[in-house]
RNA sequence: GCCGAGGUGGUGGAAUUGGCAUACACGUCGGUCUCAAAAACCGAUGGAGCUUGCUCCGUGCGGGUUCGACUCCCGCCCUCGGCACCA
């Protein structure tokens, strides 16, 4: 009988199937198996997805599916990242609410994922742009307020001139808007922050409990937080009453500062120049130096420029003069604005008193190196060394120095021990339409008044003029905008300003656990059972945003009492880019791969077992059609595997194997082992979906030979688990396989098949004989053999006997079950 | 500049972590079936050389350790990603 692969008819019928029965529906009161929250970073609803954006669902899918073979109970949610810019801009250019665009988009990506045969419990959806949702965001927010960890306060942002809106510092990638690469400017504006600074130390200590992170995601946190541990020290300037506090790393190069530097926007800067002579000049500098915009500083020829004060501080350490400088190089973001400079022992440093030839003070020696006193120094050492020039405390190794000199400090009150972080606080006001109300009322009398838990959501009008000025629409909305203070009663404006899409998503995945819970965020106990998250998968490009956010906001939640888990994730993955031409796949550029066109030729299942065959899931993949026609080809080979037993009454004669039952059988037990460990492990999908193969080549080798008896209960086995092993991946054919053989449920209710150990044993094994790292013969010797035996079976052969001629081997080495090694 | 990942056939990629380099797949070539094509199946396929079953060479480059190195160590080169006057 002829069995023809009909994938459009199979995956249509299975799709249906696994909804009717409800497959993924998971009930989180259940506690009868073992609990597994599989979560996928759920998707921006923009246009449709393409194949590039399939990787993130098939992976996660897989993951699902397997888990539920190892009878785990398996959470598989997904929602709707729903609030965001690109809504507002598609709505002005196409005259369309951004709402009916987002669920426009929304309905059309979750037909997809359902064609795609990916498997979510839909009735945990979850969407961050209707109230039921957003009230939960506002709920945060006030509880973040009441813990002072949001406050508003005046400050230069990064404004987006082409978005009309700032940025968080995240949002900002090389001086440009993350999203459409405009020139990013600084502005003063009053926004909103929240305190994640006050979490900075625990973000990066935590770090530590994430075992099952990519090492690079957890550098890349690591270095935005950017701790650095050091001394500010207190300067005082000649004539002022005022000092300078400067923060360094390197306290230990002290008695080498031949002068300050200050930031352009250093705020004492006025009070430090009015008695000099050059007051205009210096005045003309610092505006010069603050209209420089900050991409500048990104680019390779950017020149260090600076300018006498006419002001000198003192060195605490050894009480001589020094001068301070205005300069470009110091950043006020960071410290404190200002910095001493120890020309010797830093590079920028040096190439600023080389310009404007400060004095170089060499401190510290290298070691070994003899003191080149008076040759000119042709470059800043940066390393350890030990002390010189230091008054007392010459000698001294530098990281010894460090601790002694800060120790001398903080006695005589010079300065004191700090730490210093880059992370700075979440910019998370918005002035857009298109996002969370902040739920904040100011009234004349009160001032700042939070809007109360029971008023709640503060909902964001739908019939808007929603045009980006700069400003937040909602200032226009009167409605909306004139409110009661809910302190006083008396008449109040509200905040019109909206939340950074990120507040939106750093707690979703909490969410899901009880999604239509009208009173409560969600039920901690369930909560807490089912988080944290057992796997989360996602895109590289989220590494600091939203996992850094997700964290911050987990561990406040935690602070409250609410949860009990210090880390949301777990485990987490990043799979790579899917590529096409070189470029990652964009309509703009015309390389977009439709699923449509795939699923329609090939079937879901083709291309999902494409997706996860064509190389390791963490690397970026080359997109290539012929790829693709390969595992349709193999899908059909498998299917047709069907006709081999199909009808056939097995013989129950385990007793008495033939040698290519046992081949088989051996090949399965292998398959078996090969396939778990390498899902177990870091999800490698390439490799075990080719061990498959090996397996399905093997039983076709059996096959076609006319020896074998088609009948066997083991050929009957054989071809059962190729579809059990295949079923997280192609899920459609191996359901309706399964169905053929006999399956009477869905072969998501069986249980992952097992591997024994007794099977994986061989009677005879190849062993390969190695002379100068050459394989010179192949020896087939009884599986137990002794290395005795093994050695005189190797020089009694002919080869080997030719290969040495007539040398006497110095030494054997045996690697059991592998090879003998002869060195002549 | 600092940090991280990587470099293996014509291509995507394997290699149980020190043990037969190139599994599996794509592509190409040859064959079977066919009037023919497609599909399917079988076989070959790292490079060079010749005496055609053997010899050299071969995992970015150069050294080293070892009976044995894609794997470990030292020194470079290149590609990608992150951070970047962070004091």
């Amino acid at each position: 009988m002829e069995r023809q692969y009909q994938h459009k008819k199979i995956e249509k019928k299975w799709q249906a199937f696994w909804q009717d029965k409800g497959l993924f529906k998971v009930d989180t009161q259940d506690r009868a198996k073992p609990k597994y929250y599989c979560l996928v970073m759920f998707p921006y609803p923009s246009s449709e997805l393409h194949v590039g954006h399939g990787r993130n669902y098939v992976i996660g899918d897989a993951v699902v599916r397997y888990k539920m073979m190892r009878a785990s109970l398996v959470l598989s949610p997904m929602g709707w990242d729903a609030f965001g810019l690109p809504a507002e801009n598609q709505a002005i250019k196409h005259n369309i609410h951004p709402k009916e665009w987002t669920f426009k988009n929304i309905n059309r990506i979750k037909s997809q994922l359902n064609s795609w045969g990916i498997g979510y419990d839909w009735e945990r959806e979850v969407t961050t742009c209707i109230p039921e949702y957003y009230k939960w965001t506002q709920w945060i927010f006030l509880k973040l307020y009441a813990k002072n960890l949001a406050y508003k306060k005046e400050a230069a942002v990064n404004f987006c001139s082409s978005c009309k809106t700032v940025l968080a510092n995240e949002q900002v990638v090389s001086g440009r808007c993350e999203r459409c690469s405009t020139e990013v400017v600084q502005k003063d504006l009053e926004q909103w922050f929240f305190k994640i600074t006050d979490y900075a130390q625990r973000l990066l200590d935590d770090l530590e409990l994430l075992k099952d992170w990519p090492q690079r995601v957890k550098v890349m946190q690591e270095n935005w937080i950017g701790r650095s541990q050091g001394v500010s020290i207190d300067f005082s300037v000649e004539d002022k009453e005022f000092k300078i506090n400067c923060f360094t790393t390197r306290v230990d190069t002290i008695f080498g500062a031949t002068f300050l530097a200050l930031s352009a926007e250093y705020p004492l800067l006025d009070k430090l120049i009015e008695d000099s002579p050059d007051k205009e000049k210096i005045r003309q500098f610092i505006e010069k130096i603050r209209n420089q915009p900050s991409s500048a500083r990104l680019q390779e020829d950017f020149q260090k420029e600076g300018i006498f004060t006419g002001v000198y501080a003192i060195n605490p350490m050894n009480g001589i003069k020094i001068p301070i400088w205005i300069s470009n190089y110091v950043l006020m973001e960071y410290g404190t604005g200002a910095i001493m400079c120890v020309p010797a022992h830093d590079s920028r440093d040096f190439e600023f008193a080389r310009k404007y030839q400060l004095p170089i003070i060499e401190v510290i020696s290298k070691p070994q190196a003899i003191s080149h006193k008076l040759q000119a120094i042709k470059e800043a050492y940066e390393g350890e060394g030990v002390l010189a020039n230091s008054g007392h405390f010459s000698g001294l190794g530098s990281e010894e120095a460090k601790e002694t000199i800060a120790s001398y400090m903080e006695k005589n009150s010079i300065g004191k021990r700090e730490i210093n972080f880059r992370l700075k606080d979440w910019l998370i006001s918005r002035q857009r339409y298109w996002g969370v109300p902040i739920p904040i009322v100011y009234c004349d009398k009160c001032g700042i008044v939070p809007v109360e838990e029971k008023d709640l959501p503060v909902l964001l009008p739908e019939d808007v003029e929603f045009k980006p000025t700069g400003e937040s629409p909602l200032k226009y909305v009167e409605d909306f905008l004139n409110t009661e203070c809910p302190r006083c009663g008396s008449r109040a404006k509200r905040e019109t300003d909206t939340m950074d899409t990120f507040v939106d998503s750093s707690w979703y995945y909490l969410r899901y656990i009880c999604p239509r819970d009208r009173d409560n965020i969600f039920n901690p106990q369930d909560v807490n059972y089912w988080l944290p998250v057992d796997q989360y998968i996602g895109g590289v490009e989220h590494a600091i945003l939203h996992l850094m956010y997700s964290r911050f906001i987990n561990k406040f939640l935690y602070d409250l009492g609410l949860i009990n888990f210090k880390e949301p994730f777990c485990r987490l993955f990043t799979q790579g880019m899917i590529v096409k031409d070189g470029a990652k796949m964009s309509k703009s550029k015309g390389n977009v791969v439709s699923p449509e066109y795939i699923i329609d030729k090939y079937g879901t299942d083709t291309m999902r077992l494409y997706i996860l065959f064509m190389g390791p899931p963490e690397k970026d993949a080359e997109w290539q059609d012929e790829g693709l026609q390969g595992s349709f080809r193999f899908l059909k080979r498998c299917f047709r595997l069907l006709e081999f037993v199909e009808g056939k009454e097995p013989e129950e004669n385990k007793e008495k194997l033939s040698v290519l039952d046992k081949k088989i059988l051996r090949k399965m037990h292998l398959t078996i082992q090969e396939v778990t460990r390498d899902l177990e492990g870091n999800f490698q999908f390439n490799t075990a979906i080719s061990r498959v193969m090996e397996l399905v080549n093997e039983i076709y080798r059996g096959v076609q030979s006319t020896e074998y008896r088609v009948q066997s209960s083991i050929l009957r086995e054989a071809v059962k688990t190729v579809f059990l092993l295949l079923a997280p991946f192609a899920p459609h054919i191996c359901e309706e396989s399964w169905g053929i053989l006999g399956g009477k449920d869905s072969i998501f209710k069986e249980n992952w098949p097992e591997y024994k150990e007794e099977f994986l044993k061989e009677d005879e094994i190849e062993i390969a004989v190695i002379i100068r790292g050459k394989v010179k013969a192949r020896l087939l010797v009884p599986a137990e053999i002794s290395s005795k035996d093994i050695e005189q079976k190797a020089l009694s052969s002919q080869k080997i006997k030719d290969a040495l001629k007539g040398a006497s081997p110095k030494k054997i080495i045996y690697v059991p079950g592998k090879l003998v090694n002869i060195v002549p």
